[in-house]
DNA sequence: CGGGAATTTGACAATGATCAACAAGTGTGG
DNA sequence: CCACACTTGTTGATCATTGTCAAATTCCCG
């Protein structure tokens, strides 16, 4: 079965050229300054929290495997999903003493801790180890005003067109198959990530795969048939 | 008239706490490492552009007076401006090189320029630059998934009451009137900040100055005339 | 004061949400 | 291993919010 195997990194390369710092994540031994320290390693079963709005944040982590949603509530529950993190992402860089949102697994999920006081310790000591942090945020902040075009501009067809292609690219980036792609998230999740609700994301779906740009295979395995079909959808080219 | 001063910073201290690296924008000298660089100034007209998307980033700007708009676009002309700058605030910190978005003046705009070299020694020779470099990316950050809970799960009215919330919140810190708030862009460009279109922009100041939230001084010019309403409205409380 | 641009308002259409039913997985216990 | 229940996803019908098109009004600025 596909779905089992895809997002357990085969390589846990960190997309953030964070690894010669904080290691691979096959090591709980990372190098710091001159000595060394030990991270901790925990494992999360699917749906359960990483950490809440308003948490103390008194660690930094690195998802090992498996992926991790952060996202946003208003009181009367519409939720807005605001990134979802994989295999190597560094989550709370951008440390300010609270977490300001939720981070929940969204399958099985194993993660390790750095405390901040390492962080800030390596911030001090590594004039370089800050040159990768701030390159670090200035990828996410990129993603994000990505997503905002999307959720501001885009149709629903778009949208999903757009969440496909940049998990196809993302396989890319780490050496796996752009066409093979393993969605762990349901579709509600999918939904609170592109500002949908998950019948508009199925529907959307099923749109792509009458059109032949992708199969569905089961509900989490999608092939991607035609990748400059996406492209196109993906950027509203006609 | 209320327009022509309300966005002239009568105190340029930038939010982001980079004061202490990089001046008050009243002297065009700013002290790097122990040595002393001069920085040069530039004004725009309303609707010049500072750069476009791929341009090559040579210089990170500082807003004076006036207000920057960050956007992007889809082909067929769709926009999404992605964050408005004011007064303080620091423009291309994040730089990759070169510039992933256009920005463009909303009115007349007075920015200093730092050349992207000054800003890699201060990296290299300022430890503590780095740190509110990386502060001022986190609060960048932060707002920029405000945005994405308001373009992908609030209505119209709320993403109205939201800004106007924004921008009131902005004077408060900056020692404002937090009642008194300066528009210095169109119904379109709000409208391209919030995912709507300048009907539905224009439809929902109505509704708020009918509703008595709001009074509409002129184009520009908006009082508040019930900050607790707004903020119900904002986050969809009742 | 006049002219052009920006905004407001109105009528109608369309996209996506809601409500509802059904289907397909998934897991559990017999 | 199968039956049943439960969760998740798909499809359909209808509704509502926001977009589109058009016209009227207001605002600026010369």
């Amino acid at each position: 079965m596909l779905s089992n195997t895809r997002v357990q990194s085969e390589s846990n390369t960190p997309v953030t050229g964070m690894s010669n710092w904080l290691g691979d994540g096959k090591s709980p031994t990372i190098k710091i300054g001159h000595g060394f320290t030990t991270t901790s390693e925990r494992t999360l079963e699917s749906h359960e929290h990483l950490f809440m709005v308003n948490d103390v944040q008194t660690q930094i982590y690195q998802v090992l495997d498996g992926v991790i949603g952060v996202y946003n509530m208003l009181s009367d529950g519409r939720r807005q999903i605001v990134t979802f993190y994989y295999p190597g992402d560094l989550i709370g860089v951008e440390d300010t003493g609270h977490w300001m949102y939720h981070a929940e697994a969204l399958c099985r999920v194993r993660v390790r801790s750095i405390p901040v006081t390492t962080i800030d310790t390596l911030l001090h000591t590594e004039p370089r180890f800050g040159q990768a942090m701030l390159a670090t945020l200035a990828t996410e902040l990129a993603e994000t005003r990505d997503q905002l075009l999307s959720l501001g501009r885009k149709s629903a067809l778009e949208k999903v067109a757009t969440f496909l292609l940049r998990i196809s690219r993302r396989n890319q980036r780490e050496g796996r198959d752009a066409k093979q792609l393993y969605l762990p998230m349901t579709r509600t999740e999918i939904g609170d990530y592109l500002g949908l609700t998950i019948e508009t994301v199925s529907r959307n779906f099923t749109r792509l795969k009458t059109a032949g740009v992708i199969k569905l295979h089961s509900k989490s395995d999608v092939q991607v048939d035609d990748i400059s079909a996406l492209e196109k959808l993906a950027e509203g080219d006609q």
